[in-house]
RNA sequence: UCCGCGGUAGCUCAGCUGGUAGAGCGGUCGGCUGUUAACCGACUGGUCGCAGGUUCGAGUCCUGCCCGCGGAGCCA
């Protein structure tokens, strides 16, 4: 007998197969008995009738605990009153174990901390399910996107010897002999380099910030894409930019349009993100345009040269019904490292993407500054120590172009597609600030 | 770190001006031939976050601490 998984039982209509999986939920109706099972790809009900099976068997079915591993033997039959429209009509099943204890994670009612403190058995249930699903698509979609383009894949360090904007707290880790190494959090340097002798990079990997953050958006360890592209200008950047949120909306809405459903996740609210033409503003455009609409939506303008704060951007990202680019920032609140815009040395040519509905920034790049002693100039008016950038500094002492390149947040983008309301369930085992466990 | 809210059964919560600890869900057993978080009946279930104080008496009032949740700042 075949072993088929749930997720192609479509293919087997009418065949006798044979399903490994758990049982995750049992309705029970005198004559038949209603099995829920999972196996990993999808759920699916199993009928049991009196008259199909053994006594034995029939018993047995109806007092089998939530999470029993088994294996079930029966025909593929299609029937609209059955979830997804196919069912199993079981004929044999085999208890490959049974829960030693009663399982945690009831039908209802679960707090997030209580769900959080199951994660790893909360991983089985439809929600994670979808959310995990989706997840995957964007990371293989990244990879498919960027082999498109002829950029390499490119690992950068996690332990690295310092910051890389000296801003953001890192967190420490002990070396020999008392020597320290840090965290990375982010591999921006490293793919410049790989960007200079490779052309086009990207990195995929974590990144770590010891910030003391209890938001919706923010996790201690995080998963983050890094393109970085030699020649590439602050007007191509966005565009790839662009292009590859669309893609991945794009693959999202026609992949994994089930599990958009089961999150009762709207598609047509992603559709406008899979058109393209993101709204482009500038940051003084965009400081307009909060003066303007600060009262209906109840913030207090932002004054100029002032960094955006959550309510602003969230503000600003809920006017699109797209993702909207803000350029343009003054260099005194952005990285050292930005290209100065040669219409206003004042301002860089560097750009966010903030998501919409609100969910806000899920994108910072720029072009970089590719002029060895400009560069220098602003390591040192940020008085950061200029000994542990040197390599960096070889960059722009070595063949230096100008290069350009961005960073997108993994999680932030899963929230925003999967329509989640917050970053820690776009991540298997999220680690924040008050959860280091499971 | 700051502001706000909370911690009572395995889970989600109620518990009024202080007076013998409650419900629903879950679990177990039984019933039911199409359930959709099924339904019906019975049974099962407590260190009221921790420590101290006030009181004849504290889940309830007071003080301190711990933990969590929501938000801010910082950022992707």
């Amino acid at each position: 007998m075949r072993r088929v998984f749930i997720e192609e039982i479509a293919n087997f209509e009418g065949e006798e197969v044979a399903l490994k999986g758990w049982l995750f939920n049992r309705r029970s109706k005198g004559k038949i008995h209603f099995l829920i099972l999972r196996d990993g790809t999808g759920f699916l009900q199993a009928t049991v009738f009196k008259n199909d099976v053994d006594e034995a068997t029939f018993k047995e079915a109806d007092h089998l605990p939530q999470e029993t591993a088994l294996e079930v033997f029966g025909f593929v039959k299609a029937d609209p009153r059955a979830p997804g429209g196919y069912e199993l009509s079981v004929r044999g099943l085999k208890v490959i174990s049974k829960p030693l204890e009663e399982y945690p994670i009831t039908k209802k009612d679960h707090g997030i901390e209580f769900l959080l403190d199951h994660r790893h058995l909360w991983l089985r249930h439809r929600r994670p399910w979808a959310v995990m699903r989706i997840r995957d698509e964007l990371e293989r979609a990244t990879h498919d996107f960027f082999l498109e383009r002829k950029f390499l894949r490119f690992d950068a360090p996690i332990l690295t010897p310092s910051a890389v904007e000296g801003t953001t707290e890192l967190f420490e880790v002990e070396l020999f002999d008392g020597e320290k190494a840090y965290l990375s959090q982010s591999g921006q340097l490293y793919a410049e380099a790989g960007a200079l002798a490779f052309g086009r990079v990207y990195t995929f990997g974590p990144t770590f910030r010891a910030e003391r953050s209890k938001t919706r958006r923010h996790l201690l360890e995080f998963w983050m894409i890094e393109p970085e592209a030699a020649f590439m200008t602050h007007e191509e950047n966005m565009q790839l930019q662009e292009d590859y949120v669309r893609y991945l909306v794009e693959r999202v809405l026609d992949r994994r349009a089930k599990e958009l459903e089961l999150l009762e996740r709207d598609p047509k609210k992603l559709e406008p993100a899979a058109e393209g033409n993101y709204p482009r503003l500038t940051y003084k455009e965009a400081i307009e345009l909060l003066k303007k609409i600060a009262p209906e939506e109840g913030i207090e303008p932002l004054p100029y040269g002032e960094d955006f704060g959550a309510p602003h951007e969230a503000a600003i990202s809920r006017r699109f019904d797209r993702p909207v680019f803000i350029e343009k920032y003054p260099a005194a609140i952005k990285a050292f490292y930005m290209q100065p815009d040669p219409e206003n040395p004042e301002l860089v040519l560097n750009d966010d993407l903030l998501a919409p509905e609100g969910y806000g920034e899920i994108i910072g790049g720029s072009e970089r500054i590719w002029d060895l002693e400009l560069l220098k100039e602003r390591i040192k008016e940020r008085g950061l120590p200029e000994a542990v950038y040197d390599w960096y500094l070889d960059l722009r002492r070595f063949g230096s172009v100008p290069h350009a390149g961005f960073g997108l947040g993994l999680e932030r983008t899963v929230a925003w597609i999967a329509g989640l309301h917050h970053v820690r369930e776009a991540v298997p085992f999220p680690r924040t600030y008050t959860r280091m466990r499971p």
